[in-house]
DNA sequence: CTATTTGCAAATAATTTGCAGTGCG
DNA sequence: CGCACTGCAAATTATTTGCAAATAG
C-alpha cells in the first residue's frame, strides 16, 4: 500500500535534483505536494493531494497544488492517468484491442495484434481482484508529431 | 482509420438490440449519437460526437450527447478511455509497471510483473509513430467490491 | 535583493440537472 | 396516449488565470 521509506527518500531526493537542475525553487509547498504523491499507493487526484497537503500546510491553496502538479509532469518527476487532463473519450469497438497514445497530440488509434492475445492475466495483478479484461497501452510520438519536430529542426 | 461498413452495420445493430433487450427507445438523436462513435476511429470526445451529429441533426444538444453517451457507457454499447469522466490522477512511481483498475470503485494499484517486461512493442503499433513506453492495463473488481457485491446477495 | 512563487478570488471549461414540451412504442 | 426522452437554460465541478504580497536563493 504505502511506499516504503527507502522509496520516498529516493523519490523526494529526486524532487530536489529536478527543481534544482532546472533552476527552479524547492518552496515548502513543492516539497509538500510532491510528498503527498511520492508516499500514496492509490494514485491521488488533485482534491485528494491538497486535502491531504492541508494537514500539514494549513495555508496551501488548491490552485498552487494543481499548478505545482502541472509543473511536476513537464519536469518528468511524476506522470499522470487519464491523459493529462482530457477529457473522456468513447469508442464503440468492444472487440479486445490495444492503444496507440500520442504524447505529444493525445492521438489515440487501435491495434489488434495475435502476437498479445496469448498474454494471460498476470498474477501479480490478481492480488488486487478479479481480471476482467486487459489492455496494452504503447505511449509514443506519433508519425505526424514526429515529422512535425523535425521539420523545426 | 473509418470503420468498414460491414462492421458498421454490425455495431449499429448491437445498437438496436441492446436498447430494444433493455427496454429503451431507440430515438432519433440516439440512433445518430451511437452512429457518430461507431463509424470514428479516433475515439472522439463528447463535443466531437456532437458537432459531427449536428451536422445531420441540427437541433440535437450537448446534453443528449452527453446523456446518451453515459446511458451506453452502462449498457456496455461503448466504452471509454480516461477511466470514465474521472478526474486526472497523479503517480510518482516512474520505474516501469503495470496497472490494475476496479471497474467499480475507480481504485488503480500499480504492479509489476518480470513476466510482462520482456514483451517488445508490438509491431502493429509501431504503424502509428514510435513507442515510447507501455503499460498493461488490466481491468476488473477489486476484492473489496467484489465482496460487498457479494454480502449483498 | 529580485525574480519566482504563492494565495486569493474571480474566470473558464466540462459535465450535470430541473423542468416543460415532444414523440416512440 | 402515456411515459421515457429531448432541448433549453441554469447549476455544478474541475481546472485556470490575474494580480498583489511573500519568499527562496
Amino acid at each position: 500500500m504505502e511506499t516504503s521509506l527507502k522509496q520516498l527518500q529516493e523519490r523526494m531526493s529526486r524532487l530536489k535534483d529536478g527543481l534544482r537542475r532546472s533552476g527552479l525553487k524547492l518552496t515548502h509547498q513543492r516539497l509538500e505536494i510532491f510528498r503527498e504523491v511520492a508516499k500514496s499507493g492509490i494514485h491521488p487526484d488533485a482534491e485528494t493531494i491538497f486535502k491531504g497537503v492541508r494537514e500539514r500546510v494549513s495555508t496551501i491553496s488548491l490552485d498552487t497544488v494543481y499548478r505545482t502538479l502541472w509543473l511536476l509532469l513537464d519536469l518528468g518527476l511524476v506522470t499522470s492517468l487519464g491523459a493529462s487532463g482530457e477529457r473522456v473519450r468513447f469508442d464503440a469497438n468492444l472487440e479486445p484491442h490495444h492503444h496507440f497514445v500520442c504524447v505529444r497530440c493525445g492521438l489515440i488509434r487501435d491495434f489488434c495484434s495475435p502476437h498479445l492475445e496469448s498474454i494471460e492475466f498476470p498474477e501479480e495483478a490478481e492480488a488486487f481482484g478479479e481480471p476482467v479484461s486487459q489492455r496494452l497501452e504503447v505511449k509514443g510520438v506519433c508519425t505526424k508529431c514526429r515529422s512535425l519536430a523535425e521539420n523545426r529542426r
